[in-house]
This record gives structure tokens, C-alpha cells and sequence, in this order.
DNA sequence: GTCTATATTTGGATAGAC
DNA sequence: GTCTATCCAAATATAGAC
């Protein structure tokens, strides 16, 4: 039989939750607030605490929830068998979900929150997204370890400049396509060399 | 004449930007505290307002000295004419810069601190930095906008995944050649085709 | 210039009534 | 589960003595 009460919990808390997104987007995830966060849900600050044990289980509960986000969205990226198209899908992929939600981007990948730490059952999770994603690029033939890293490097720093300098534009999302040949035609060149050095 | 006042006190004003440096390093940019920096230089907390008018004007010594920095090492770093050799200097002088002191690359290149915000004098300088590099650029002969975009995404992304994963190590400063010879290959073929479309 | 004392604000967290 | 009341700590900043 369904539990009505511990729906109606669980719908709160993903209320409470959306709330600390919007603070965080608007304040800062640093300056995020308790007082803040149940302003916008309309109660009481204390009252919080019968969701949340504590303001690091919000961010906790944030991170998670990004995640699993990372995670979704990577399912639902459809993949070709044509290596250079699939690294493009897959860079789109990863540089749109960081560009579309800076607050999430900067909770999921930059440490910059005081004293926060994921939880350790949060931390897998996002192992969880790093492992598909890794997963994903060995099907395209990315094995290698330095060649991964260029690439996650060229993502990230795409993924960065949109964000810091051209915040809601495209003039770096614009050069995803033309990065992704430029990596491509050097690990090409790179693997015959390997092959017959 | 010398005045051994003001002497005196710029003196102590560059010794607290130090402690204010050190306890940034520590506690993390946004945790830095005035408390913890007068502890660190002994002096009690509203001493510090005979040398900086509040918080605010920490950060913004510490970032305009920052800025100041990256001048002086890029005046420093010497170009041969050939220019992938030139192009491989200037990366391994910008990841350089921000890797070795990650608050720093925080303070300068994120804008992750609650509600600091540049003051015009110091913002002046941080542009006069930018122009020097692509001065450099432009000398090497990169011009050409979307070039340049895709260049300043490596060296970040280099720099970022740097600090990011592998705090203190070299993971991805190994790879800054490697990923400027792939650069440099790309854009001698985009001029090329350029030339003869 | 430096100190002590203090004002003020803010924010996380708890106690206990309803 | 939610509220009011309250505590406690931290941190910026000011006033005024020395």
C-alpha cells in the first residue's frame, strides 16, 4: 500500500531542493543560505531541518542530483558508429550540461564550495558518470590514457571560457565541432604512427 | 628624502597581503577571514583597517597584484621567431602561472568569490595582461579570432584539469606540447585551405 | 599605529510548544 | 511538521583610549 506521508516528504524535499538551486544561482553557491532557501519555500528556517539534517546534507543532496543528471542525459546521447561524429555528440553533450546549469558545473567539477565533501555514496555516483563517459569514448577507440586527458582538457577548457567569458552566448559551443576535428585528425595521425613507428 | 613612514608603511601593507595570501591558500579563497590574517601577522583585527579599508580591498590588492605577476613573468618569457616553438612557450608559461599558485588562477581567471568584484584600477591592469598575450599571439600570428578562442579553451582546460586532478602533479603539463603541436597543425591547415578554398 | 571594547549582522542549529 | 524563541559562533567594522 502506498505511504502517503513519506510521498508528501519526499515531494517537500524536492521542493526544498529546487528552492537551493535557485538560491544558488542567484547568490552564489558559496553564499548559499538556509534563511534564503526557506524563504523561497515559503517556511520557516528550522523547519528545513526536518528534510535536512544539515546545510552540507543540501549540497550533498545537490551533488547527487546533478549526478544523476550527468548520468540521464549521457543514456539518452545517441551514438552513431562513426567515431568523429560520436566525439562530437559526446563533447556537445558534456560542454551543454555545463554550460546550461554554471552552478551545477561548478558544484560537480570545480571545488570551490567552503568546507563541502561529497558523501561517499554521492562520490559514487559521480564515479558512476565518469566511468560511462569513459566508457563511451572507448567505444569510439579513445583508449589511451594521454589521449583522454587532451580530450577531457579541450572539454573542460571549452566548457570553462563559454562559462566565464561569454556567459549565455555560444562563442565557444560555436567551436566544439571544429575542436573535435582538430583532436580527431591528431589521434588519427598519432595511431598510424604507433602502428608503424 | 626618504620617508621612513610610509615606507615602514607599505611594508607591513605587503606583509599582511602575504599573510592574506597564505590564509587564502588554507582556508580557500572565500573562507579567507581578517581574523585569520591578523593572527598570522600578530596583530588584532581592527589593526588591519589602518592598512586596507575593508575585506574587499584585500582582494582587490591581492588580485591586482596577481596581475601585476603574470606581466612581469610574460615580459620575461623569451621568443625564439619560430613560432610552434613560440606557441609551446607561451602555453607552458600561462599553465605555469596557474598552476603553481591555484588561489591565484581562482582569483584572477574564476569568479568564485561572494561578492568581490574587481575595482576599475585593478580591472585595468588584469586587461592590460590580456593584451600583452595577445600581443604575443599576434606576433606568432595568430589572429585570426576564432584561432585564438580555441587556443585560450586548451590552455585553460590544460590548466584547469591540472589543478583540478592532479593538484601538485603533471598529468597534463606533460601533455602541453603535444597539445600545441596539434593546435599548430590545425590552424596551418586552416590558413592553407584558407589560401586556396 | 595598535590596542581593547563593543556594535552589528548574519547564519547555522536546537528546544520546546502547538 | 511547523512554528516561535533562542542560542551560539563567526566575522566585519567602528569608537576611543593609550
Amino acid at each position: 500500500m502506498r505511504d502517503r506521508k513519506s510521498e508528501r516528504h519526499a515531494r517537500t524535499r524536492a521542493e526544498i531542493l529546487d528552492a537551493a538551486w535557485e538560491t544558488a544561482r542567484a547568490e552564489g553557491l558559496a553564499g548559499l543560505t538556509l534563511r534564503d532557501v526557506a524563504r523561497r519555500v515559503g517556511m520557516q528556517p528550522p523547519s528545513l531541518y526536518s528534510y535536512f539534517a544539515s546545510k552540507d546534507a543540501v549540497y550533498d543532496a545537490m551533488f547527487a542530483q546533478g549526478c544523476r543528471e550527468f548520468l540521464e542525459g549521457q543514456a539518452r546521447t545517441a551514438l552513431t558508429g562513426d567515431a568523429l561524429a560520436d566525439l562530437k555528440a559526446v563533447a556537445r553533450y558534456f560542454i551543454g550540461f555545463c554550460t546550461e546549469n554554471p552552478t551545477r558545473y561548478q558544484l560537480l567539477f570545480q571545488r570551490t564550495v567552503p568546507g563541502f565533501e561529497p558523501s561517499a555514496e554521492s562520490f559514487a555516483v559521480s564515479e558512476e558518470g565518469l566511468k560511462a563517459l569513459r566508457g563511451m569514448l572507448a567505444g569510439i577507440g579513445v583508449t589511451d590514457p594521454e589521449a583522454l586527458d587532451l580530450l577531457t582538457a579541450l572539454g573542460t577548457g571549452l566548457a570553462d571560457q563559454q562559462i566565464s567569458n561569454d556567459p549565455g552566448g555560444d562563442r565557444w559551443i560555436r567551436l566544439i565541432d571544429e575542436a573535435m576535428e582538430m583532436y580527431f585528425a591528431h589521434i588519427s595521425k598519432r595511431m598510424k604512427a604507433g602502428d608503424a613507428p
